[in-house]
DNA sequence: GATCACACA
DNA sequence: TACTTGTGTGATC
DNA sequence: ATTCACAAC
DNA sequence: TACTGTTGTGAAT
């Protein structure tokens, strides 16, 4: 054939090479309690008297659920269908009911709009389960609840680990910044990255128009007329991340990326070793990046990596931040903070929260009895860790070697036809197979994704017989898993496979026979030996079934002591679960089990909470 | 990474793949006399008489270069700036002067317009210099020119096969008519395919207003306001394309695609066998495309392609029309078609004839004396061929075989930094490397396309070391290309791979050493050992040299036996070539020299003549 | 093991 | 005309 | 062997 | 915001 040809309008090329950088995306340490043991002064008493002062009798002040229960409004859709990013630095100026305002009378009665009108239902309807479940134990005496909860609160009061220096570079406006380069006279004027389809990024400017990543080109033009949209170039911006990364490696060697315009470092040796103050180390690396790249990049400095990524926003763009590495410092500083700042709540969690009148961090622990009682033990956690400032300080670049899903989705206009169903998927499983082999990946695991023409999004998989990554294999899979779906009109179809192993990987037998297998690039061993804390899935007492002997009234959890009423059963075993979790294992019990830390590492979590409410 | 993302925007994916048809666009013939002899009664007289009753003193009317000289108007740029489709099926009725207006004003000081008035001044110029080589022969004596001519006239005409049958079936608005099947509604619809960047085609509502394929979306919506741009997908048309062929096929199982949309089909043999009627048996071939795609197709039959292709335009939307196999006929609808029509004849060699009076088939023998001073044998004979409506009847569905380059070229926005333009060029060179390793195919030539932010196309090419498909190899030698140019802007960067050779075959002492190298999956030696033949060049006396033997004054071709005076002597060796050249090689010297028709037969000519006038 | 909703760049 | 793409995570069944 | 302009879908 | 992508051909150097 030869009729080959793109449609050169709006954007310019899928990014199809990915391996460049690791997305990623969220630091939220979905891990709690991964720190080295740090000191341990203050207690829960601190916490409790902090608190005492500043808001009264803090027991007293349960939710009152008339003034909490949030209906399904009118506003309630507005704002979700003003899409997830609205919180980004630049945009705090812009009248935000006007944007909403705009955007849903633009939408109005489009497929996307319908689709968003019946997923905000959801969370309202789920809002509305919380709160039954709030009214039955509204009236509950929260007394023993709080012991537990304070016991937690100490336990991790006395891990936080202050010594290290950890920063957080993000680029500004990255996407829009590195075109600017190419076209120095968009500097001062409102545009954006993508197309009338869809922006990935804005430069300031066009923030103050309330325009922003994920917003579509055709509402953002509405917002700001003069608005220019260029197209994304993702060469151009892996190009320009790779000189960002150099600089990166000159402070810290294992600085670890999050994507292709943020890093965190550990910089905490670096200024030992040139008797320099953390902030004038950033101040450095800034400075090196813009000689190099002419970009400016934003900074945050703190004790732990969710510290610093908060901190990094702070004085976006072109400046830097640095939060003490002192406890109290961190307590005030963090109080005040919306809940909606930290990675890992995004609008839906926020608006959950909202509804049991949790909004800014001091709230979580105003709070904790309720809160205590209605999530789910991992979701607290994660919860109270960010009430307490504490997150993880381990950076460490290691993604390529534990990456977990390759995937190739498409968006198109629609298609019934079933040959031409046929034809997408065949494309997507080249491309698919491509990816994987370029990685050289193969695959145990296919999951087929497609959305309706209504957006309602679906997944359906199947573990194949054997690890592949051959088009053709992955084509013959797919087409069943869609045959089963068929009739139905598409917008998106999506292949993404799991369950990876490289392909260099000694399979059974085959092992005996694989000769020196084209070592990877980066197998330098950075790290010193204090790699010897046990990996994860020790074989542990499965401690989810009840304890053995007559069940007894009260449980104690054979780990960290807490004790649990009978009727807390079920929550009893989800901490027994939490606690056996790997980084709660590593600290508390890896001392006790010594297992040695032979090949393979524990691959680090690497994103934040989900799904927060039980 | 995995800040993967795509313009979701105006177009949808590149079509990558194309390996399913292939392009060859038109079938213009370069070759001429490559039919098997037909009968041959009629002679040259015939056609000086005809021509003579028709238009009085043909050789009197010489061309006045008053008239004939066409300066560099405005109004020529308005009409190229309009574009190459203009003369396409359902652009009759439209008001092309308007269109032209709006479209002048709109692109008004673009880059793309300076580019465009920069090429239509280098036509005029074109046209000036031949303007000046028509002056000095203007008074020439015309007989002698007519004497030779007439005897090409009477060899070509004497060749003319009106045996077959011959079939062009081109499907409506393709691209256009499949989204129609996804979205019925569109059907009654000024409705493209495309972006706002670039159209493929339009419905023939949208073409009521002047939309047609190759217009940038964004001037359609001003000629249309009501416009509807759906984006190209390309695996849809692919998939409905084979839907197509395989109707083809039970008609013709030789049939030759010429894009996903259209193709020839010898019909004689059906015809014969089913003692059925052509138009019947075309009549048939639509109704059950129609059925398998709900799709209408038009068609022409002929003597030959050239006129098949023709004739599928004349009914087209939806209908078909047959030139009958009779000289006659064909002389006389021939006669008043524009030149424009016919294959290989672009809006700029259109311009250049009409500069010489010529517009219709009937005044290319009018003015056969003058072009044929002015013009090349090769194009001359092209000429001619068209006035006598002589064209190829082979059909032959060899398309990949004879394969001679690949290429992958993308736009961008301007891009002058040299990290972001190797990035550029490594990602190309990954695409060209996947193509050709899906093709199964290496090259040895590399060629480097680019297009600065002006719109200036240029190639720089190399010839490689060794034969190669490997990414990190084309990459290699295209950035030495690309370093030569180096400090530019682009807009536009391709690369393109010729000399190819199929991967499986054996080359030099390799071959002595390969091992079951590592199986590819397909080694699956499908062709038999037929691999004996003699590579391509075989060691002919280069004819183009002058005959041994004291310079003669007049000079007789060796093989079509015309004779040349002395003067023209470039003009006889570029005869000799020509009647050398394969296809006048297979058809006159073939029955001397027995050469055996074993394993790769002639590559059959795959396009029209380009580059007419000296 | 499979499906969903959420999060983020 | 136009509401993404790639990846990870926990909950649930 | 290289570069350019033209053509077609 | 936005003027394509793939292939072939002949002429000229
Ligand atoms: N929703 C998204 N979809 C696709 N790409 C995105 C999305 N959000 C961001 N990106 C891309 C474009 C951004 O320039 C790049 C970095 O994201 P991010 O750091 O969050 O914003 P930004 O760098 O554009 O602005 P800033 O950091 O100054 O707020 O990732
Ligand atoms: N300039 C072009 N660039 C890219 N693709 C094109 C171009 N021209 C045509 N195509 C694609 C889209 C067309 O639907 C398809 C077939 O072309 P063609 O047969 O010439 O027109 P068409 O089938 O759209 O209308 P019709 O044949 O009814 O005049 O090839
Ligand atoms: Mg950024
Ligand atoms: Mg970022
Ligand atoms: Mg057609
Ligand atoms: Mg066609």
């Amino acid at each position: 054939m030869s009729d080959a040809f793109v449609e050169s309008d709006a954007e310019g090329d899928f990014q199809e090479d990915i391996t460049d950088s690791p997305v990623v995306a969220e630091t939220g340490e979905a891990d709690f309690l991964d720190e080295e043991e740090g000191e341990h002064d203050n207690l829960l008493q601190d916490l409790q008297e902090a608190n005492a002062l500043q808001r009264g009798n803090v027991e007293s002040n349960a939710v009152d659920a008339r003034k909490v229960q949030q209906p399904e409004t009118i506003d309630s859709f507005k704002t979700r269908l003003a899409g997830p990013s609205t919180h980004k630095a630049g945009l705090d100026k812009v009248d935000k009911r006007k944007v909403e305002e705009v955007i849903y009378e633009i939408s109005q009665g489009s497929a996307f709009f319908e689709n968003e009108r019946r997923r905000d239902k959801a969370t309202s309807d789920r809002i509305a389960a919380l709160m039954e479940r709030y009214e039955k134990i509204k009236n509950n005496d929260l007394t023993p609840h709080h012991v537990v909860v304070d016991a937690m609160l100490e336990r991790l009061d006395r891990s936080r680990d202050l010594s290290q220096y950890i920063c957080h570079i993000d680029m500004d406006a990255f996407y829009a910044s590195v075109e600017e380069l190419d076209r120095p006279d968009l500097k001062t004027k409102p545009m954006a990255v993508g197309g009338m389809g869809m922006l990935t990024t804005a430069n300031y400017e066009a923030r103050k128009y309330g325009v922003r990543s994920a917003m579509p080109g055709y509402i953002a033009v509405k917002l700001c007329p003069q608005l220019i949209i260029v197209p994304n170039n993702f060469e151009k911006y892996i190009a320009i991340s790779k000189k960002v990364r150099e600089v990166f490696a000159i402070y810290d060697p294992n600085f670890q990326s999050m994507s292709l315009d943020e890093a965190y470092l550990n910089i905490t040796e670096y200024v030992e070793q040139h008797e320099m103050t953390p902030a004038s180390v950033v101040s450095e690396i800034r400075q090196r990046i813009f000689e190099q790249t002419k970009l400016t990049a934003s900074a945050g400095i703190a004790a732990n990596k969710m510290l610093a990524k908060i901190c990094s926003d702070v004085n976006k763009p072109n400046g830097q931040f640095q939060l003490p590495n002192d406890r109290a410092a961190i307590m005030e500083y963090v109080r005040g903070l919306s809940v909606r700042k930290f990675p890992g709540i995004g609008r839906v969690t926020e608006r959950v929260m909202e509804s049991l009148n949790v909004k800014k961090c001091e709230d979580i622990y105003t709070h904790r009895g309720i809160l205590y009682q209605l999530m789910t033990e991992v979701h607290f956690v994660f919860l109270i860790r960010i009430y307490l400032g504490i997150g993880s300080n381990e950076v460490a670049d290691d993604y390529e070697s534990h990456r977990k899903s390759v995937g190739v989705e498409r968006t198109f206009s629609n298609i019934s036809d079933r040959a031409s169903l046929y034809a997408k998927l065949d494309d997507i499983s080249k491309k698919l197979s491509e990816h994987l082999r370029a990685k050289e990946l193969k695959g145990k695991t296919l999951t087929l994704k497609f959305k309706k023409s209504n957006f309602e999004v679906y997944t359906r998989a199947k573990t194949l017989p054997k690890y592949t990554n051959a088009a053709a294999e992955i084509f013959e899979h797919g087409q069943r898993l869609l045959d089963a779906e068929l009739p139905v009109t598409l917008r998106l179809m999506g292949l993404r496979m799991t369950t990876l192993r490289s392909t260099h990987a000694n399979e059974g037998l085959m092992r005996f026979f694989s000769i020196a297998p084209n070592a990877s690039p980066n197998t330098s061993p950075v790290q010193p030996a204090q790699s010897t804390q046990p990996p994860q899935s020790v074989s542990f007492p499965t401690t989810t079934a009840p304890l053995p002997g007559s069940p007894p009234q009260d449980y104690t959890c054979p780990i960290c002591s807490v004790t649990f009423h009978s009727k807390d059963n079920h929550q009893f075993n989800a901490h027994i679960d939490l606690c056996l979790n790997r980084t709660e294992v590593k600290s508390l019990v890896a001392d006790e089990r010594k297992r040695k830390p032979i090949d393979s590492p524990a691959p680090p979590p690497q994103r934040s909470i989900t799904s927060f409410f039980k």
